[in-house]
DNA sequence: TATGAATGAGGGTTCATTCAT
DNA sequence: TATGAATGAACCCTCATTCAT
């Protein structure tokens, strides 16, 4: 029993130092209690992590691990046509990270990136680089089958993503207070559907 | 001049704390480094500014005073179509906003939402409101007038100002490390073009 | 074999611990330490000893006992003249004492007597007392016989043992660096040759 | 006032520091403490001490430095003969050192030696260097003009001071328990007695 | 008997805030 | 008005001690 918990332990202490670094930033969550909310003491988290930025890198490589495996793997196994796959990627990609706490990783990545180059160097080339290429890939395959236009790929990787971002951001910031927030569904399907609209090729006349 | 100095003050304080929120954070920045940076002594931030908490209200508010003017101005100004008027108010923020020290202020205000509710509160009811009002006007033009497709206008607000939103906060975060990044025109240019595209009524054919 | 192991732990846990001790002292031990030198897990030591208190003063009484009676012992059998005893027993304290790691108990001793009075107290009775009684009673067997002069024999006793002491305390101290340091024994011949002739009476002139 | 205090601020902690770090040692020395007993709160420590280590080595560095000067000066002022000399200079330093606080550098140190050895390091290169210097300098003057006999000079320094540094030993650590200790000055008559008896010259006879 | 995970009081250090100058 | 020395509450981290296994 008391094996049991040893091996969970480091996955609650990061689940709960996760949703605190989320919601008031590292420089400002106290160990105390972080431990608190694992239901352990504080002593304890030092079994596992050498230090609080320890913690924070460890909470940062585990989260981000889950998602990546599964964005390829979609990509590899899909086999619509580009359309349908963007918009599959797009709505899938909220499923599986917007509305669990991993949401809260962006947030947190951009507001303590200048504290921590090294692990938003990390975060960029582990995240952010293999999230752009699943992008890349379907808009590539669009263009060359000619279902799109023929964008600016890199820059419209970027453009494409950001309102993935900002709707995992505000969930975890400006969210949180009394802003009259719409519904994430419409708010992609807006999303797809102005994109898909754009993206399309003039020849559809 | 000791007079002119005296007036001068708290500009400098805040805008060197500004830099310093933005880049640190909240609980990261040290007042002791923002006097440096100011040029004065630490006790002599308390003679303007009651505590921390109070400079930084200071600071988000003063910040965004200027940016709300110019873009309600514009609107009313403006007697071009929708098409040409969102183009210009997307490209006029990057210009006004984006290239100054005040693009960090979204950053700022998504990192520290959750420790100041009411600053977030504040700041959603007299820049985000008042910035989707003016997408809003245009998005409601547009449609009236037969350019723009009757989509979610809510929604697409909000799809609409969040590559804006990213391009500013990108800057002041994952911008600073080693990440290989776009070109701002390149990135505006793209997003303009996706999206007068994909708002572009279906009549067009 | 187990049993075996069992009544061998006491003594292998103060071995490892006067090492840490000596080398560190008595605040600055950890007992993770103590217990890894030893080869046990950091409970085990609880189980012979009450606490890092106890086990301190264990260190020290069970370090001295065999000392003492070796000493005593050789007084009894030594029947040669005053100068010949002093000079052996000068030189074999070191053989039997200066040479092994006992010798860093005076100089833990020394570190820790402030903050450990009933242990210093009962090291000076058990320790200091007899080894002055030792000398006291070869000074006074010389003086009686007329080879040494009628020196206050108290403080010539300390004169004595100093700098018996301090070759076993640089050993620990500053021997461990990088000081250019003599040969103990060319340091024991240079004192005993010292002391004798300035024991020697007066008439031998 | 306030300038005054500021100046004398270092010594004062300092004082309260070597105190505190002889009685207690290094690690067992909280600063809470030292703050306490300089009359200032703990963070004033901090204004002045980068933190508890670069305050030890302040102590022992400060500490060290009046006394070499004397020393070294009274060496090159006395004409007297070589007995005379090493008599006067085995009492003055007790007087100079041995009745202040700094006498209890030399048991700091042997405590802390092992802990730190680059002090341990200056600190033999910057007083037991010096100090060895002097005594070899009387030995020698003593060898040449025929008063000493030609015994082994460098043992012999370390012979000589070994009773020196006991007594200042002594009085900070098994001193301060229930001891019958002898008086100072008898003990250093004792040794002198000794240690001249011993050096002199056979010839005399 | 032996382990080592867990605890929590305690100490070093930081920094927002105060106030005498 | 401006300074910067001083304060002390708060936080990170350590480590002696406990106890379930």
């Amino acid at each position: 029993m008391r094996q049991r918990r040893k091996e969970a332990r480091p996955a609650e202490l990061m689940a709960a130092a996760l949703d605190l670094f989320v919601e008031r930033g590292f420089a400002a969550t106290k160990l105390d209690d972080v431990a608190a909310r694992a239901g352990v003491s504080k002593g304890t988290l030092y079994l596992y992590f050498a230090n609080k930025e320890e913690l924070f890198k460890a909470v940062i490589q585990q989260g981000i691990l889950p998602v990546l495996a599964q964005g390829e793997e979609m990509l590899t196994q899909f086999d619509g046509d580009a359309r349908a796959l963007l918009q599959v990627m797009l709505m899938r990609w909220w499923e599986l990270v917007g509305t669990t706490h991993l949401a809260g990783i962006p947030k947190l990545m951009i507001s303590e990136a200048g504290n921590f180059p090294e692990v938003a160097q990390y975060y960029y080339e582990n995240v952010m680089v293999r999230g752009r290429g699943l992008i890349r890939e379907v808009l590539q395959r669009g263009i060359a089958s000619g279902q799109f236009r023929a964008v600016d790929v890199e820059a419209a990787i970027d453009v494409i993503l950001a309102p993935q971002m900002m709707l995992a951001i505000w969930r975890y910031s400006l969210g949180s207070c009394d802003c009259g927030k719409q519904d994430p569904q419409t708010y992609l399907r807006t999303h797809i559907d102005l994109l898909l609209n754009g993206l399309m090729a003039a020849e559809k006349k």
